[in-house]
DNA sequence: CGGTATCCTGTGCGATACTG
DNA sequence: CAGTATCGCACAGGATACCG
């Protein structure tokens, strides 16, 4: 039996803190999705995020050892992110989240509609 | 591929921006490992949820048809959660995110220390 | 190209009080 | 017991401008 109880102390809610915003599971299917990435395809393949956002998630990603990001000193600048071992391990998970997500929307959105009338 | 620049037509993101806030998968989990609960029980094993954040994901985990309350026309009242067939598909994959958690935690926050100084 | 820096706002969430 | 009602605020996140 789990204890969810104590938020600094427990796994769970240490790391589901972390996934849970509005970007971070997004950029790491994308990133799983491609392989390797700059940061405008990126942008450009979720679309509406924010480039703050963006760097914001990116940055605690890369904190958190889920990603790697590599700069090449060139004119123009040219960053690669991509997903670390600890990042890949991670992806299908979330992967199967995607997948259920996708069997599933139209039921949801449909209870979600007789609940609201 | 995916295409994920759609926020309101994406089922992954649909779902997703359902489940990313500070307690909506655990109160999936903690339900999943008791089974029937009553809203207080729900309350005392998470800890530290308000009353009123706890209401809130508890309706909008029913609205989603992932929960199922109950209630009894008794005094004292009498409600009890427990999750529906869709919820109960949802919870292994859930579930393996929460084990990778515990699995990782302690890498995650040393990357995270050395990230940070 | 790949970002910061600033400013600003909506709202998620907590705290407290009250109720059938 | 199982909630609502109300208030207030921190902070996530958007918009815009600027930069090496």
């Amino acid at each position: 039996m789990n204890n969810f109880s104590d938020a600094t102390s427990c796994p769970v809610r240490n790391v589901l803190d972390r996934l849970s915003d509005k970007w971070t599971i997004l950029v790491i299917l994308v990133l799983g999705e491609t392989g390797t990435m700059r940061f405008n395809e990126i942008h450009k393949q979720i679309g509406d995020i924010s480039e703050k956002m963006l760097t914001v998630s990116l940055r605690k990603l890369e904190a958190d050892g889920l990603i790697s990001r590599e700069v090449y000193p060139v004119i123009p600048p040219r960053v690669e992110y991509r997903l670390t071992a600890l990042g890949q391990e991670l992806l299908p998970l979330i992967d199967t989240i995607s997948n259920w997500a996708n069997r599933h929307m139209q039921q949801i959105l449909t209870n979600r509609q007789q609940y609201n009338g």
